[in-house]
DNA sequence: AGCATGCCTTACTCGCCAGTAAACAACCCC
DNA sequence: GGGGTTGTTTACTGGCGAGTAAGGCATGCT
């Protein structure tokens, strides 16, 4: 069975630009933007595909068909599979360091913080970047690749043990192992992805707080 | 580079059989336990191998070069890469299931047996198979195998709602989402298989205590 | 001795898939 | 309407690895 000849295509061939002049870099300018956007769909259609079938039973003739084009158009968007991996990566550790960002400028305590962290962290981990980047392995990459992922990873790490931390100094968490707590609260946002499905009955927000319940009465000092 | 010819094998050809006599039988049935014990230690290589490098990442050439073999004599033992990795699942299971028996028969409130089926269950995990089974993903199983290996974790999954339910319902543990706890406290559990390494500085034993502390005190009702 | 039986080896096949070469089509400006 | 540019296609290559065929070598039985 051939793929028939006449499909749609990620975007028509050339779509009337935005801005409607006919002036020359406006043109090159509304190219670029073009360009970011099918490059950007390319990477979202490899994280769906990652996130379903898994890193390796996913070629990138499937990512290509997903979008109805072929497999050497995916690679004038990408290097190489790899790198696809990687931005899916990267864009999933973008939404968690937003939700850290939203957090930390808020004026309470330190568990409050965290916890308000853990649920933007628990979201974030339901989107499509957030699940795909919860299953890479840092053996499926280059060493140069993985150290890269390694470091983002640790850097999340680190500041979940800060939060921690500043929550036990300002009296809001009680005394605990705080790198065994991090761990512990990682794994239990981070498994979100190996159950959670597009469908679930619950909302994000609502799974978030549920989830995290135990977490909040468990880090609580005793008696409040 | 070739392998050198004469390399020690998984065992010498046919070792003294324990059973010294002569017999017809006792011969036959050492081979049998022979075969056993070579069958357990492939798994036991490929769980290794799957491990720290990941399944995908494994080939059949390289278990057997683990063990100073070739790869057909690896087939020998199983029948394909996928019951390796099924066995490695169940061996996985087993541990697990065993921590379950174990504490069900505890004489103890439904906190208590949870916690101690958790601990168990956090030890289990440190270990070679424990480790590779959480990896597993059953997209990278036949829709066979992918049933069996969904329908023992379902089985775990339950047991665990189950036991956070008769806590619920003997007063030990306060009242909640149990199916979000029991996720969480999965989660938490499985994912020491991402951080854990081998030579830790912390015993399995004390890992396990350090991480449930932020259950056992979330978990209690209040005032406890 | 000589046949049978397991076990393990060397030496393949075959399919899949990452990555590439080269042609082809649309658009743009002159 | 030709020449450059950009985006996409068809049609390949090359390697890796799962799985197999067939032979060899030790042991063990008669």
């Amino acid at each position: 069975m051939k793929t028939p000849p006449a499909q749609p295509r990620l975007a028509p061939r050339h779509p009337r630009p935005t801005t409607a002049g006919s002036s020359p870099w406006g043109n090159a300018e509304d190219r670029a933007r073009e360009r970011e956007l099918k490059r950007e769909a390319v990477i979202l259609a490899a994280a769906r595909a990652f996130r379903d079938r898994g890193y390796h039973n996913t070629s990138l003739d499937d990512v290509a068909a997903a979008l109805n084009v072929t497999k050497p158009t995916v690679y004038s968007y990408v290097r190489s599979k790899e790198e696809l991996l990687f931005e899916c990566f990267r864009a999933g550790v973008e939404t968690i360091r937003a939700a850290f960002l939203r957090a930390e400028g808020l004026d309470a305590s330190g568990r409050e913080r965290l916890l308000a962290v853990a649920h933007g962290y628990a979201v974030a981990i339901t989107s499509e970047f957030g699940s795909c980047m919860v299953r890479i392995e840092d053996q499926d990459l280059s060493p140069a690749m993985s150290e890269k992922i390694k470091a983002m990873k640790s850097e999340i790490d680190q500041s979940l043990r800060r939060l921690i931390r500043e929550g036990v100094a300002d009296g809001s968490i009680r005394s605990c192992d705080v790198k065994m707590t991090a761990f512990a609260l990682a794994g239990a946002l981070n498994w979100i992805a190996h159950w959670h499905r597009a469908d679930d009955s619950l909302l994000p927000d609502e799974i978030a707080t549920r989830l995290l319940d135990v977490f909040d009465l468990g880090l609580a000092p005793r008696g409040v």
